[in-house]
DNA sequence: CGAATCGTTGAGGTCGCTCAATCATAGTGG
DNA sequence: CCACTATGATTGAGCGACCTCAACGATTCG
């Protein structure tokens, strides 16, 4: 059966055996995370990088305050800090949303991969920079956009992923955020997520709820939220 | 001489004659940008990068409504559109605050430097590390600080990149931008950056005026802005 | 049953925005 | 040399989006 990252890359480059082959090998070794551990510790000293195949992993850094910033939600497919194989560590920590399987990624023996197959590197190399547009939009996001527009363009957002690993369709999608990590991720208060949230309800365009995102009017959605997936579903550069 | 690129990946990895050649050969033909210029605009088909050489520019996204974001102020030593090497389109636009000099560099002689040079290679990649570990940065100082701590922030954050070009000192640097870019940057009104610029005046920590930022008391505003700078001034993993 | 987690709602306060005006400086054309 | 304009900084008044504090309900779990 194929991975849910062979099929997120299969999407936008055509991989041939060689590749699903040293792919499968990088996944070869799953293991378990329980729910809520913390993977990757911010400055953390070493070169981990991870293959998230199954749950919800957070991307954060925590402030001096107690403030919490999430950079992102990752989801089967993604990798998770891919950064810190070039630098000595990791900037952001890694927080397990639910109980995860991933796999290990040895920084030497992704760099082999790409020196072996180059497509490969391509691919996942477009992988990485497809996750620094997300962080991009995520800062526009909260840089100029109301409450209400900013967790649409969110939900949207998390929906497109999810379909290309068949994990979304055109009803909606199983999500497990709750409301706290919702609004660090959104920069407001739970509290104000909660009443955003209604308003999307009551305006007739998504409902959040028991960890189901189900649209009631896509388009609308979408055109409140101002989303432009380019930066997600843009083919990859011919190697 | 050495230009701002060679003198900033100098600190972080010790370049050999040869690596230092071929940063001098890719920087070899200098352009002159005028202010105001569009060198890149978003989803613009084609993959070009700049070394920013001289001046001052913006990586920005523009919203439907007219709103824009700044992601970030691009000074001497910094590449711009390297992500734009890898996908097809740019995610954003780069615009010249000042009058700029800058180097075009070819994707694929940029590539073939990397082969042949895998030193240098590792610190560019570095280099495009650092520039998405600010935009986490960014993200974190937008979504999570007040806007008196967020506008310290940029304005330590600013003297520290300056300062690996050797633009700026103990005393402060010379800065271009004006209030409204700023405030594009911060994710507030220029009104309100006026009366937060002259809070951090009152409060005795920095200046904002004329085109100089001059610090008054960098402890005190470093303490303020609550930064690290380990994103900045790490070094690079050893090849 | 008690504790913990998460969602929900209300009342009131504040940070940052909107709208509007004034001032300083530099350039431009007559 | 002098309007005239454009740009950018600055300040005031009033408002609203979002926050803070506080409480309560629903569900799950040991």
């Amino acid at each position: 059966m194929e991975s849910s990252l062979a099929r997120k890359l299969g999407r936008f480059a055509p991989l041939g055996a060689a590749e699903l082959a040293a792919l499968a090998a990088l996944e070869a070794k799953p293991r378990q995370v329980p729910a809520g551990t913390e993977l990757v510790h911010e400055r953390q000293i070493g070169h981990r990088a991870f293959i998230l195949q199954q749950g919800w992993a957070l991307a954060y850094k925590l402030l001096p305050d107690g403030g919490r910033q999430v950079i992102d939600f990752r989801v089967p497919g993604d990798f998770m800090g891919l950064r810190s194989v070039l630098l000595r560590t990791s900037d952001h920590s890694f927080a397990a949303l639910t109980d995860l399987v991933v796999s290990e990624v040895p920084a030497d023996r992704m760099i082999a991969s790409f020196n072996e197959l180059p497509r490969l590197g391509t691919a996942i190399l477009w992988a990485a920079s497809r996750d620094e547009a997300m962080v991009v939009e995520h800062l526009v996001n909260i840089g100029r956009r109301s409450a209400l527009v900013r967790t649409a363009h969110l939900l949207v957002e998390l929906g497109l992923r999810l379909q290309l690993v068949d994990m979304a369709d055109t009803e909606g999608y199983d999500c497990p955020i709750n409301q706290y990590q919702l609004a660090d991720a959104l920069g407001l208060t739970a509290i104000h997520v909660n009443r955003v949230l209604r308003q999307l309800r009551e305006l007739g365009l998504v409902t959040f709820r028991d960890g189901r995102v189900t649209y009631q009017d896509l388009p609308r959605l979408r055109r409140l939220a101002g989303h432009h997936s380019g930066y997600l579903d843009q083919a990859i550069r011919a190697p």
